[in-house]
DNA sequence: TCTGGGGTCCTAGGACCC
DNA sequence: TCTGGGGTCCTAGGACCC
């Protein structure tokens, strides 16, 4: 048996208050005092906020009440993935098993490099000031010996903390937290638990595995029992790619006619489609997500043949799912508009089927013309023919 | 007091296939 | 005439995360 299996040596490192951070970092006025990002929507917000009782995601005008002293910047997302770049870089001179969760967070398996960097706890101490000294952000983390409950402890050590839970204490620590210390339990398990009097993690714990499924469903039951236990094994993931590209727009309660809501989507699709191409990635699946006046939700998908990340052909087929939604749009009144590609492939090629071929006796070039014309030249710079001429694969080319 | 913008994963039913 | 079990794919909805 391995010896590291046993021993804490998972690192969940997590930026605190990311953006406001980056803000206090690069303007000394800012230090010290409480920050927001974002003046309709509390993006992020810095501890100095957060003390007034600012939070993530709450109206702009409840902050400014809350904290009235507390100064609003706009949001410069280049900024933040900028700095997240940076950060990344000191995690994998840390380790390469680095594993990004979001834009501010990542576990670092480091059980392999004891000889090499030290225990865990030193090369989470050494990490922590890297970061420091090298981006000028603090940083907090977590280390034990599962995923799960290293993120646990990052987020009970926040702020600008370290917590290194030591294997045989892992209950003890994990016990008498909160429910809501559990990743995945949020608003609706929570109330769920507290409605049967459970608490605390100790008392997830207690209750059977059948009890908690019958109570979440078979996934969620299972993955709490699992969780409370500290049975956690899966491993730190290296290179994972996202699954779904998409963007989103809030409109608030002006109404809007079909032509505004068309307009917005052509916005959408130009957004995503440009990004999909960067990235080299093409999608299957094209979801229609919309918000209404009372704040319910509703999405509309459909399934593409081929992968594809061309502007046309996911604007036409987004508007086809738009049409189907418009009597639910009138009915209720739409305040939020957004899209998504899903099904994403790593093929950096779209295929397109070929009855762009002029005749069954088209050359290759004829082909490739008949593309030209219907998607425009920008976008077909070279062609080959796949199989039995069934289709045709272009290089993806940025607008 | 109304709630942004970017994602992940799971459930469940229906169509379809063998 | 009645009929199983297993699998995949698609769509819609929901909970959760930062």
């Amino acid at each position: 048996m391995c010896e590291n299996a046993w021993v804490a040596s998972i690192l969940h490192a997590d930026l605190d208050a990311f953006y406001a951070s980056v803000e206090q970092r690069d303007n000394p006025r800012l230090r010290g005092r409480p920050v927001i990002v974002g003046g309709g929507v509390v993006l992020a917000c810095s501890y100095e906020a957060k003390a007034c009782g600012v939070r993530t995601a709450m109206g702009g005008r409840q902050a400014r009440r809350l904290c009235p002293q507390a100064i609003v910047v706009q949001p410069r997302m280049s900024a933040y993935s900028a700095a997240s770049k940076a950060v990344f870089e000191v995690f994998r001179d840390t380790t390469p098993l680095v594993e990004g969760l979001s834009i501010d967070e990542a576990f670092l398996d480091v059980s392999g490099l004891r000889k090499i960097s030290g225990t865990p706890t030193e090369i989470a101490i050494q990490l922590r000031s890297d970061v420091r000294e090298r981006v000028g952000l603090p940083i907090t983390v977590g280390v034990a010996r599962t995923k799960f409950l290293a993120k646990v402890a990052s987020g009970v050590a926040k702020p600008d903390g370290l917590l290194v839970v030591p294997s045989g204490g892992e209950l003890a620590f994990l016990h008498p937290l909160p429910v809501e210390r559990l990743w995945g339990v949020g608003p609706v398990t929570a109330l769920k638990l507290r409605d049967r009097g459970i608490r605390t993690v100790g008392a997830v714990a207690r209750i059977g595995e059948a009890a908690l499924v019958s109570m979440l469903g078979k996934h969620a039951g299972r993955h709490l029992h699992a969780l409370a236990h500290n049975h956690d094994p899966r491993a730190v993931q290296v290179g994972r790619r996202r699954g779904s590209i998409g963007a989103q727009r809030a409109l608030g309660r002006t109404p809007r006619t079909p032509a505004d809501l068309d307009t917005v989507l052509v916005g959408l699709v130009d957004r995503v489609t440009r990004r999909m191409r960067a990235a080299g990635r093409v999608g299957r699946t094209v979801v229609l997500r919309l918000r209404f006046d009372d704040f319910t939700r509703a999405a509309r998908s459909h399934t593409l043949l081929r992968a594809t990340a061309h502007t046309r052909t996911i604007l036409d087929a987004l508007r086809g799912l738009l049409a189907t939604a418009l009597p639910m749009i009138e009915e209720r009144g739409v305040t939020l508009v957004g899209i998504a590609v899903s099904n994403l492939d790593n093929g950096k090629a779209i295929q397109l089927p070929l009855p762009f071929e002029p005749n069954s006796s088209g050359t290759l070039d004829e082909a490739v013309d008949a593309v030209r014309d219907r998607f425009g030249t920008k976008s077909v710079t070279r062609a080959v023919l796949l199989g039995r001429a069934e289709s045709l694969e272009m290089p993806l080319l940025p607008d």
